[in-house]
DNA sequence: TGTACATCAGTGAACGCGCGTTCACTGATGTAC
DNA sequence: TGTACATCAGTGAACGCGCGTTCACTGATGTAC
């Protein structure tokens, strides 16, 4: 007998995962205070409580999410990798691969506002991805993949190796920036051409710049 | 007779500047999530239903504080002109009037940060700054001091006439990221001295690149 | 100058809401013998 | 292979909370005569 969340037996299988599952599909709607315990159970057809059983509290949950959350970013700068593959001349490829960090960030703020505020709005996760970063776990958040790209730049000798600690911030912050003047700033609503424009001369400016 | 809140008549006098201020007091422990308008009253020493002879509903309140915090982000902005004067050498002092402008706003990010987080919180008041900057009215929100800064640079023969329309955007990106990065993300909790430094680079990149 | 009255900023009580969380429980599963 | 039992993922009912908001009201103020 095949309930209306299409259980076939009294226990779920893997409602820890299905309530994460539920909390991006919040999130990805109303951002992180759209992700409420009580919705995300009713969305894995369980009662309220049970989720008692795999998060302390409906922050533990909203942390799994953002953890998420952060992963789906790093997921789409990678396919912007894919898209602006190595051409053989190590100094555009670097080059390329920075851009490519900021186009597959800004496409992700665009694509998936809820999920990207959501990603940024535990403060922890970043931080621990920071320093998962500088431990040397490879490239799984935006941040280290802002690091790779660095690496790139500072091996085709176009980044002076005194400009590299550190730089990551620099980087990050101009492209997360435009990122929230276009998700909730004067920048949104404006159609993609202009959009596509205004990163563009943001690149430029931080490829001049650093 | 005086009450508990310094009232002496059954009318308040200000019920409207009292509660706005009472929405700045909260944002600034709290953020904007932290604006409740019960509290609001709570705090003007007045019952809850009297704010709806002066907002519409809660909505309206949190725009009209978010709005103050604007503000608030402009004087800072100004107050950082006025540590600066300029010497009299017009290209020196073009670009640190830009320099002046980042390092207010990160000030105000860091002195500040519920206020910060509220000014950018409704869409739409940074909207109509951005607006209000295009119809020529004079700097009192930080968009459009950076549009005075640029106006100076562009003066003073440092930035290419071509370059000039919509650079608002890029500066402004690149140090709302920053301040992002400092309130909430990896950059939390670093010493002043550091963030100074990384201020610092982030500005010179700025005038490197613009 | 004195009085009647309209205005409208405040009161007091109540509402429905959905949330996070806790309680004592039940019933499916896997394991030891 | 069959059975007893421990485990623990789920149930069902309930809680207190503070919120935003609405109702019918009261009483201070300013103005017209």
């Amino acid at each position: 007998m095949t309930d209306d969340h299409g259980r076939t037996t009294y226990r779920h299988g893997d409602l820890r995962g299905a309530l994460i599952a539920a909390g991006i599909e919040m999130a990805r709607e109303g951002g992180p205070d759209a992700v409420v315990l009580r919705e995300a159970t009713r969305r894995a057809g369980v009662s309220p409580n049970a989720a008692y059983r795999h998060f302390d509290d409906r922050d533990a949950l909203l942390r799994e999410v953002s953890d998420a959350c952060l992963g789906l970013a790093a997921d789409r700068i990678e396919r912007s990798f894919d898209e602006h593959p190595p051409t053989g001349d190590p100094q555009a490829d670097a080059r390329q691969l920075l851009r490519s960090v900021g186009l597959g960030y800004l496409g992700f703020a665009r694509e998936e506002p809820g999920l990207f505020r959501t990603a940024f709005s535990v403060p922890d996760n970043l931080n621990r991805a920071a320093e998962s970063a500088k431990a040397g776990r490879r490239g799984r958040t935006p941040f280290q993949l802002v690091g790779v790209a660095l690496d790139a730049l500072l091996e085709a000798g176009l980044l002076p190796p005194e400009r590299r600690p550190n730089a990551e911030f620099l980087a990050w912050a101009t492209v997360h920036g435009l990122g929230m003047l276009v998700i909730d700033g004067p920048l949104r609503g404006l159609d993609d051409r202009m959009i596509d424009f205004a990163t563009e001369r943001l690149l430029d400016m931080v490829d001049r710049g650093l």
